[in-house]
DNA sequence: ATGGTTGCTCTGCAA
């Protein structure tokens, strides 16, 4: 006599076989990674060395910090990666590293930004997933005019995610975000209390980016603090794990039901002459 | 600890 519990268990073992058999025939495993790398050129080594290791299918760069022309393209094609770049002279920089074929590249720099100068914003298509790499405004310190130009540019990704981006498609925004949405992300919540990075108004203006319609792909596989992705260089910041969640890759709803895993890797901040900042992945079965 | 370090140059400035 056959109880509940044991056609459960049938129905659940056929249930694995079937899933285990569609992944085989229709599932891609796709890694995908951000990294503010504070100069790609000085960095060279140690991203090449990340990459060598972590084999990312996409890697986003922040602060790249050098022009298109000298940008290292031919030490990551030697790997397998094509690179697609935007960047100025000493500041800001962004661009994708792709070893699956770039399908689309959208957009450089927001559409509303209409002096443009900063180049923060590098939008791509791989792989079905519209990718959305930016390097947000550090904001200097609160009440700054670096600070308001922040929160005007938060405004702005909003509209464009509104005018450009389809909610039931698969898309990715990642990159270095300078803000850290919650206490968790902070290591002494009361010594960062209102400062830059963690501010209610940039909170807020960054809730408003989300709530289009994005989930935190690491916050669906870890829920605890003390976990960063920027420590300062001074003040042996990552010695004491005084650092700040700042660094994301949040995801829309068909790819945050897709993520298998996301996490924070903070070997390469401990590696000589690191980036202040270290690569945030995650990986989705599309 | 309103300090401290790093990168690229604008040998000051941004982070």
């Amino acid at each position: 006599m056959f109880g509940v519990e044991e056609l459960n268990d049938c129905f659940g073992s056929a249930n694995r076989s079937t899933k285990l058999f569609e992944k085989s025939i229709r599932l891609r495993e796709v890694k995908l990674a951000t990294w503010n790398v504070n100069s790609v050129i000085a960095r060279l080594p140690l991203v090449l060395q990340w990459l060598a290791a972590a084999r990312p299918d996409v890697l986003c760069l922040q602060e790249t910090k050098c022009i298109d022309e000298r940008f290292p393209k031919d030490a990551f094609a030697e790997l397998g990666y094509t690179a697609e770049t935007f960047g100025q002279p000493t500041y800001n920089g962004v661009a994708i590293l792709s070893s699956l074929p770039f399908t689309n590249v959208q957009f450089k720099n927001l559409p509303d930004d209409e002096a443009g100068a900063q180049r923060r914003l590098l939008a791509a298509t791989i792989e079905g997933c519209t990718i959305v790499n930016v390097y947000v405004p550090n904001g200097q310190s609160v009440g700054t005019d670096k600070y308001r130009f922040k929160l005007e540019w938060l405004k702005l990704l909003r509209r464009f995610f509104d005018e450009h981006l389809e909610r039931d498609a698969h898309v990715v925004l990642c990159g270095d975000f300078n803000v850290a949405p919650e206490d968790a992300d902070v290591h002494d919540p009361e010594l960062w209390r209102g400062r830059i990075l963690c501010s209610q108004p940039e909170r807020r203006a960054l809730a408003e980016v989300k709530a289009w319609g994005l989930t935190d792909a690491f916050r669906l596989h870890n829920k605890g603090d003390e976990q960063f992705s920027w420590w300062d260089y001074r003040a042996g910041s990552f010695r004491r794990n005084a650092g700040l969640r700042i660094d994301h890759l949040w995801v829309s709803e068909s790819l945050a039901e897709s993520c298998r895993a996301a996490w924070i890797d903070c070997a390469p901040r401990a590696w000589e002459r690191p980036s202040d900042h270290t690569p945030v992945v995650g990986e989705f079965d599309l």
